[in-house]
DNA sequence: AAGTCGGGGTA
DNA sequence: TACCCAGACTT
């Protein structure tokens, strides 16, 4: 292994590289609360849940959701009792809905057959994917699995200095690499240097255990890896909504399909191409048999891939209306609603 | 292999 | 603004 544009880098001393990463590991662990228990043991319901709470969710996020999810489902049994409006609500502005409905539905799997026992029956469950199955199984029974997330991909894309890692490619790394004396250590290990020392944009090579056998700090640059993924562009689109009713209790549908599958929210239709507001607001009126009224105003809500702007309407109609607390709604159908309240406020603005 | 799926943190 | 986050699932 050679390279024509510079001088042979050293073999990875990989018995040095886990003593070292595994002795700070065990002085800074971060304490979080789904860690209790002796390490290699932890309780399956509370990493299981954790894991897919965290799925491209940062951290310090994940913890305000998880002690509400607990609270709400502290075992699987309460789980799997539990209705699916239920579920949603606790996951209410998480994001990621499905996350939520296959947690559930596998939780139902779970309260019938018991917990998996290994790798391949956590993979089997619905929402559990490589990396989840990786994670749980080795941080509840030690079993020699490597996860592959987003902190291992920078990491490992770091200390081989790799520009554009492939997903075989830091899963195979990643597998070199595992303690399999400590393998739910390892795991955490290696994404706790990546969330807290080897971060994205200003990583602390003072303070890492390892630079001494990483390949970009040697180059000098280790920001350089790995490349920026491409991303798809930003669509933009436009909706018409109805608030029929007020900011407590509204008519409100449940949205099937993939976005936010799932949560309820104000009747809504997407423009065609080429439609005017006015055309698809009275496309939605007829749709409800409900008369539009004036436009409360335009929400405009960002959702990595597409950038929503919706014009809401107050509307009329013999419909049932749901009071708007005990529903899941998204942010988007939050501000909309919100909408009346603001409205409410320069009518008759507080003494 | 590429798209899709939320919402917010960070520089 | 650009890029990312303890990824999984569909096409």
């Amino acid at each position: 292994m050679s390279s024509l544009s510079g001088p042979p880098e050293p073999a990875l001393d990989v018995p040095a590289f886990r003593a070292a990463l595994l002795a700070w590991f065990d002085a800074h662990a971060r304490p979080l609360p789904w860690r209790a228990g002796s390490e290699g043991r932890r309780d399956p319901y509370r990493v299981w849940v954790s894991e897919i709470l965290l799925q491209q969710t940062q951290v310090a996020r994940g913890l305000t959701y998880y002690d509400r999810f607990l609270t709400a489902f502290p075992t699987v049994q309460a789980l799997a009792a539990a209705p699916e409006a239920a579920v949603l609500k606790a996951w209410e502005g998480c994001g990621y809905y499905a996350r939520a409905r296959n947690l559930h539905r596998a939780a139902k799997l779970v309260a019938a057959q018991g917990f998996p026992d290994s790798y391949a029956g956590w993979l089997a469950l619905p929402g559990v994917g490589p990396y989840t199955a990786a994670a749980i199984s080795s941080l509840t029974r030690n079993e020699a699995r490597a996860v592959n997330d987003g902190n291992v991909r920078r990491v490992l894309a770091r200390v081989h200095a790799e520009t554009t890692p492939t997903d075989r490619w830091v899963q195979a790394r990643a597998d070199d690499l595992l303690d399999p004396a400590r393998p739910g250590a390892w795991n955490e290990a290696v994404m706790d240097l990546g969330a807290t020392v080897c971060t994205p944009r200003r990583p602390d090579c003072a303070r890492c255990p390892v630079s001494a056998h990483c390949c970009a700090f040697r180059q000098g640059d280790p920001t350089r890896y790995p490349a920026p993924k491409v991303r798809a562009a930003v669509r933009e689109i436009h909706a018409v909504a109805l608030l029929i009713g007020d900011a407590h209790a509204a008519v409100l549908e449940r949205r099937d399909g993939t976005l936010l599958g799932g949560l309820m929210g104000l009747p809504m239709e997407e423009l065609a191409p080429g439609e005017t507001p006015a055309a698809a607001l009275a496309r939605l009126g007829a749709r409800l048999n409900a008369v539009p009224g004036a436009e409360l105003g335009v929400v405009t809500h960002g959702m990595t891939h597409r950038r929503l702007h919706v014009h809401v309407h107050t509307g009329t109609a013999d419909l049932p209306r749901t009071p708007v607390s005990s529903a899941a709604l998204s942010r988007l159908d939050a501000k909309a609603v919100a909408l009346y309240a603001e409205r409410q406020t320069s009518l008759f603005p507080p003494a």
